[in-house]
DNA sequence: GTCTATACAGCGATAGAC
DNA sequence: GTCTATCGCTGTATAGAC
């Protein structure tokens, strides 16, 4: 049975084996790690490791899932922070500067990468993590055009696409030079892709200084 | 001592035991197949695998090496072709379909996610093959926008990391779709950003049917 | 150049005591 | 819930015969 906490206490075991795979996947991958790596950081044996998560399987459909959720507050919070599209889209963009500062890869991305090696229940779990996130883009992308703040050529699903794409493998490709500037600079030409052009958006808020 | 073969003949062992580390990277990642995979794909033992490669490091410094070979050969095919910056751009984006055709990622688009785990060897031929790419895109994005068929706000640098990191991008997420459609999209959407609005290019070749 | 045989460390996982 | 101990397997790598 799962430990029985109250709101505030310090996170159980199984929340802290999550916190070191977590951050294992994310640098090394999920073939880059084993339990015995994640024992040594928590000063606990294989055998425990075992007990809260019974197979390196269960533990990672658990990674996926708990990083998804978080995710998905943080799309909620920018939602409820009633900014504009093209704000919101630069807020989902310092989502991944903030993985990046902790040289970390995105969990599903690295996933992705590695996605032929896993479990059908990761692979699941992963292809469902970037339609949520497309699916949330498509309606910022929509919104953004409609009140012409934002301007692209292609459909909405189309470009949804290309900022995923274009986000993930920004992280991808900075990570060896260990240049967050590098992920911003590929991020921000980007996002500028999708924004008016200067002589265009006089009429609302603009990038303009 | 490497053998001995005339042009037209046959690949040698290692050679072949390349094609198939290489398929292994760009489907399962360097920490996803073992010698005995190759070894089992080729029909002869793991001894004779480390008698053409000492040890799986120097297997994949052999691999990189081969691979950015391959790759400079093809933009150098592309520049010899004396098409337009934007025909060039879009040959660029057709080598990344074909490797995809395979249901292979980039290798070093792989190695990258797998970085942290790679001897320095390998993490420097990794960095060199993206600065090579980076390279040449700098000089077809600078003709391109010099002679009016390419437009784009950044600058010639940011634009060409911003081009290697979609594609790859791309790539990564297309795979555990397995829809190269997917790719298609968001490269065909990326380098719209960089087409002259549809009434601009009117004194050039334009994108118009 | 390829083989058989093997060394030795590491892997995920389990049994059973506490 | 964590431990010790261990299993069976796979990993990279080497020695030495042919």
């Amino acid at each position: 049975m799962a430990p029985r906490r109250m709101r505030g206490e310090d996170a159980g075991t199984a929340s802290r084996i999550l916190d070191v795979a977590e951050q294992l996947v994310q640098v090394r991958g999920f073939n880059g790690f084993s339990y015995a790596d994640i024992a040594a950081e928590l000063h606990i044996t294989k055998a425990a490791l075992h007990y809260h998560f019974a197979s390196k399987a269960d533990l990672g459909e658990a990674l996926i899932s708990r990083y998804a959720s978080r995710f998905a507050s943080a799309l909620a919070g920018i939602d409820a922070s009633g900014a504009t599209s093209r704000a919101r889209l630069a807020a989902y963009a310092d989502l991944y500067v903030q993985v990046l500062r902790d040289r970390r890869m995105c969990l599903c991305g690295m996933l992705a990468a590695e996605y032929q090696t896993l479990p059908q229940p990761m692979r699941d779990a992963v292809v469902s993590f970037f339609d949520r996130n497309e699916s949330w883009l498509e309606v910022v992308l929509g919104q953004g055009r409609e009140d012409g703040s934002l301007r692209f050529a292609g459909s909405v699903r189309d470009t949804a696409r290309m900022v995923v794409s274009g986000l993930e493998g920004a992280m991808l490709i900075a990570r060896p030079y260990g240049d967050i500037a590098r992920f911003e600079a590929a991020a921000a030409n980007l996002l500028l892709g999708l924004e008016p052009a200067a002589d265009e958006a006089l009429a609302s808020p603009g990038p303009a200084a």
